[in-house]
DNA sequence: GAACCTTTTGTGAAAATCACCAAAAGGTTC
DNA sequence: GAACCTTTTGGTGATTTTCACAAAAGGTTC
């Protein structure tokens, strides 16, 4: 009976929620246990004092998005992360957050998931703090076992998603049928959606990545893998109004997290189109690919450009390139710029792709050189002359654009 | 005796040098033998006087083209044409030609070439124009052998030329030296010309053509051939200044005689860039035909393009198309806009299309389109929200103009 | 037909462009 | 170094373009 006291916890328990409702009655509290990623696992059933923050955990069976933002913004997940201390988290009502304590669920050096105790009527004590830390450890072997279990689950995942990748199951009826048979709901319309990391991918960062994944509920994810020093992401386009925006605002948001959280810098984010065949998803993971090496040929072109649609003519380079070597072409006007430049020192072809980058725009383009609008202004003239090339027509200057991007294409 | 003063030319004659004295010494004035192309075949020598026409006529082997054009411009060479009496010319002092009578030789109704003979001090007679009627037609028989000998030569002329336009003589020192043995300096620079004629080219026009070829001394012309509805001309580009300029010039000038002189209409000419290497015969030859092939597609937007550089990103369209057809891509903007055009009955898409045609200018759109200018941007902005464009960024426009005209290009 | 939305047109002020001119700076040629 | 050419910069004013706003017109929905 003394150990009992010592340890109320030292029971055989058979499921999750059994456990939870222990740890409630020794407590005397509402107790939520959660995994690493704020998915619920269990909790208490016997006590109906409640929040609305938990109400809405337990309906969608996953702490909500807006209440784990907050408590990383006030600093509550980064401390649960680092301490294997019970934390006190005061009502934050905007969220609809009540008084509570969480202590993280630790198994070597990892965390597994928390326990959540309300204070709704009564504040807990410096003993049930060691309580309840006696309560984590408790539990932490049986949420290793849902982790294994997962994982297992996880490797039929990773294998499924990464035959679709690159094409090696293409038979509708067949994709669908794992899509279930793993119980995801494939959703009518999806993209592919990469980030490219600086380096590769530490187990760390994995399992960040992971975490803020999981933690997201503006965009429903099916299926990522990580490989090497990108992370792919395959991800649901529906119900939205305006995917791309979305995705947009999503990979935006992910960037900053990474950044913010974990203090990940320089991840460059990529989108395919968005498709509903899903026998496309090799063509849209090809799409990512593609924006990214054109990233990174043309950092300062591209920046602000993540989705491949975005990319303009930029999608066509790799292939003009091809044409134009195998007919070895030469664009006589900028052939002759080049000429002039060099006999004279001067910029000519340097101003027309800053003029052509610009959208003609005249004082965009001076403010960018450096010179006056008129010197500009003069240049062109120059370069019309020069050039042979009439800068009203839309056709002549499209050519132009490209054969200057393919050359630099080519040379980076 | 008596037959030789009726027909003083029933004489045997060893060359038409020595047949052009005869006839000199029987009029008692100068007299030049051409072809029919008035390049110089023979001029006799025994009589000393005569005016500038005559000496530039020899000095260049061929009458200088301003003269034939000033003759063709007052009617004489039409009437020569036409008939096969003498006709006398007035004096012209602006391009030094003096009083002279002329006349055509004719070998059943094929004009073969020309007689003149000066009245420099004396008018020819009534008798002496039966008497020139006579020579003239003395002299053809001699004509048509160097006619025969030239077809014979011409043969040689085709099959070498169609070998190079279609690759195959590609050693280079064979090229040379065939050009060499035909009795053809082949020019360090030159291109491929074309001129597409409404249908096939008939036996006359042949003879047209080939007279305003052979009559035009601003570019040297190596080479010639026709093939069905194409005359296809391999043309010097050396010792100009501006090679594509002069082209363009020659073209025109070229179009509008066979318009003026011989009422051939609707020829759309086209040429090649310029090459040095006579191996790349075959690409200019091809070039030339992917310009044709795209100003049959696109007359409008073309309508103004000669020159294979010229054509712009036009030169990509069919290039372009299969990399599209390949990877079954959609605009995405585009596909958006056509969807609203036609829930709505709207014309964005048109809007759009002759907004980038018209270099970005609202003005000239919107007198394009008949609308207000105010309307044209009140589209554009609609445009750009429901096709999520940013009209500021070249790049995208260029892919939407890209993609505009490869879906012309396909569906036409 | 009222209420509502989209589209077109008109107006005027602000901004940008363009065609000039002129001065100055930099380079080349003789 | 003088003469010459090209390039840069500045300024001016006419012209064009852009933009915001308002009114009118046309359609759709209830």
């Amino acid at each position: 009976m003394d150990s009992l006291i010592n340890d109320p916890f030292k029971v055989a328990f058979d499921s999750l929620e059994e456990f939870a409702d222990v740890i409630s009655e020794v407590l005397q509290c509402p107790v939520t246990i959660e995994d690493v990623n704020h998915r619920l696992l269990a909790y208490s059933t016997h006590d109906e004092r409640t929040d609305p923050a938990r109400i809405s955990t337990i309906i969608g069976r996953r702490v909500p998005e807006k209440v784990i933002n907050q408590l990383w913004k006030e600093g509550t997940i980064p401390e649960l992360l680092r301490t294997q201390q019970p934390i006190r988290v005061k009502n934050i009502d905007e969220i609809g957050l009540g008084n509570r304590v969480a202590i993280s669920i630790w198994k070597q050096d990892v965390v597994l998931g928390f326990i959540w105790a309300l204070e709704i009527d009564k504040t807990l004590s410096e003993k049930e703090f060691i309580l309840l830390k006696k309560a984590a450890d408790a539990v932490k072997n049986k949420l290793l076992q849902l982790q294994t279990r997962k994982n297992n689950k996880e490797e039929r995942f990773q294998e499924f998603f990464w035959k679709l990748l690159t094409g090696h199951m293409n038979i509708k009826e067949e994709i669908i049928e794992h899509f279930h048979s793993l119980q995801i709901t494939p959703s009518p319309t999806f993209a592919i959606l990469v980030f490219k990391f600086q380096g590769n991918i530490t187990n760390q960062e994995e399992q960040q990545i992971s975490y803020l994944l999981k933690t997201n509920q503006r965009l429903k994810i099916m299926l990522y893998t990580i490989d090497c020093d990108q992370l792919i992401v395959l991800v649901s386009a529906m119900n939205i109004e305006n995917p791309i925006q979305e995705l947009s605002h999503f990979v935006e948001a992910f960037r900053w997290k990474l950044k913010d959280r974990f203090g990940i810098q320089e991840i460059t984010p990529v989108f395919s189109s968005i498709y509903e065949d899903y026998q496309k998803i090799r063509k849209a993971y090809n799409e990512t690919l593609t924006v990214l090496s054109i990233k990174e040929k043309f950092p300062q072109e591209t920046k602000h450009i993540y989705h491949y649609q975005k990319l303009g003519m930029f999608q066509l380079l790799h292939f003009l390139l091809e044409k134009r070597r195998e007919e070895d072409y030469v664009n006589q006007s900028l052939h002759f710029l080049r000429v002039y430049d060099q006999k004279h020192n001067s910029n000519l072809v340097e101003t027309l792709e800053a003029y052509l980058n610009n959208d003609n725009n005249i004082n965009d383009t001076a403010k960018e050189l450096n010179i006056h609008a008129n010197t500009l202004n003069y240049r062109l003239k120059r370069i019309a002359e020069i050039g042979d090339i009439n800068l009203k027509d839309p056709n002549q200057k499209m050519m132009l654009f490209l054969d200057l991007k393919i050359e630099k294409f080519q040379s980076r």
